[in-house]
Formats: C-alpha cells, sequence, structure tokens
DNA sequence: TTTGTGACCGTAA
DNA sequence: ATTACGGCCACAA
C-alpha cells in the first residue's frame, strides 16, 4: 500500500483531537501533512473501520454537519457519542462558529505527527 | 483506459 | 440561507 503512511499519519491526527472537540476532514488533512485531500480522510476512515482508540466521531464536515445521511445507523451512533462528551448537535450539526471552535484546534495541536 | 463515486472543501452566484 | 462548480485522488467497474 503507497498511502499506508499517509493513513497511520491521518489516524495519528485524529487521535489528537481532544474529547469534547471536533475537527472537520479538512483540517485533519493539512495537519496530517496531506493539504487538500479531504477526501482522503473520509476515505481513510471508511476503508479502515475504527475502533474506540481512534475518536472519529469528532471529525465532522466543514460546516460542522455530521457525514453521515440522517437517520442513518451511523449518523445516530456520532451523534451520541458527540453529546456524550458534551458536545451540541442541533439540526444535524455541530454550531462551530458559533462557539469558536474550528479554529481552536490549530492551536491545541501544534506540534504534530510521528 | 475512461468513468463514476465518495464520511470533502473553498469560492462564487 | 442554498446551489453550482471545480479541485481533490484512490478505487472499482
Amino acid at each position: 500500500m503507497p498511502n499506508e503512511r499517509a493513513y497511520a499519519q491521518i489516524l495519528h491526527t485524529i487521535r489528537l483531537i481532544p474529547a469534547g472537540n471536533v475537527a472537520s476532514y479538512g483540517q485533519i488533512a493539512d495537519l496530517a501533512g496531506l493539504p487538500g485531500r479531504a477526501r482522503m480522510v473520509g476515505r481513510c476512515l471508511r476503508e479502515s473501520s475504527p475502533v474506540p482508540p481512534v475518536p472519529w466521531h469528532r471529525v465532522l464536515r466543514a460546516d460542522g454537519k455530521l457525514a453521515f445521511p440522517p437517520g442513518s445507523d451511523s449518523y445516530q451512533q456520532q451523534r451520541t457519542r458527540l453529546v456524550e462528551e458534551g458536545v451540541t448537535v442541533m439540526n444535524h450539526r455541530v454550531p462551530l462558529k458559533e462557539f469558536g471552535w474550528s479554529p481552536d484546534l490549530y492551536t491545541l495541536m501544534h506540534e504534530i505527527p510521528y
């Protein structure tokens, strides 16, 4: 696999998201040293059936929406996990801007990877 | 080889 | 607030 390094970087970066916080696919890609490749993050998660050490539920779209179809199994699970961590989810999205969260991740995780 | 398909994103109507 | 479009790129058909 040519991408196993990239995937490892991605999963590693996702592990750095603190509980109660969220990050977008694009942010993860950037932090993992893969600028512009948000789709790869999604593909990585889809293909590597993530287990708890990888907090996949803290990864959202850039606009704060959960990436799953509302009502789907995965959607419900993600929503539940977020709420358990105290993250507000209303109308299928986390109000990032309203909480000033989106940019915080760059501050919280500066020194990175692997 | 080409085409379609995503757990996506930024910009511009 | 939406929609459209172009970028993005590994994968499968």
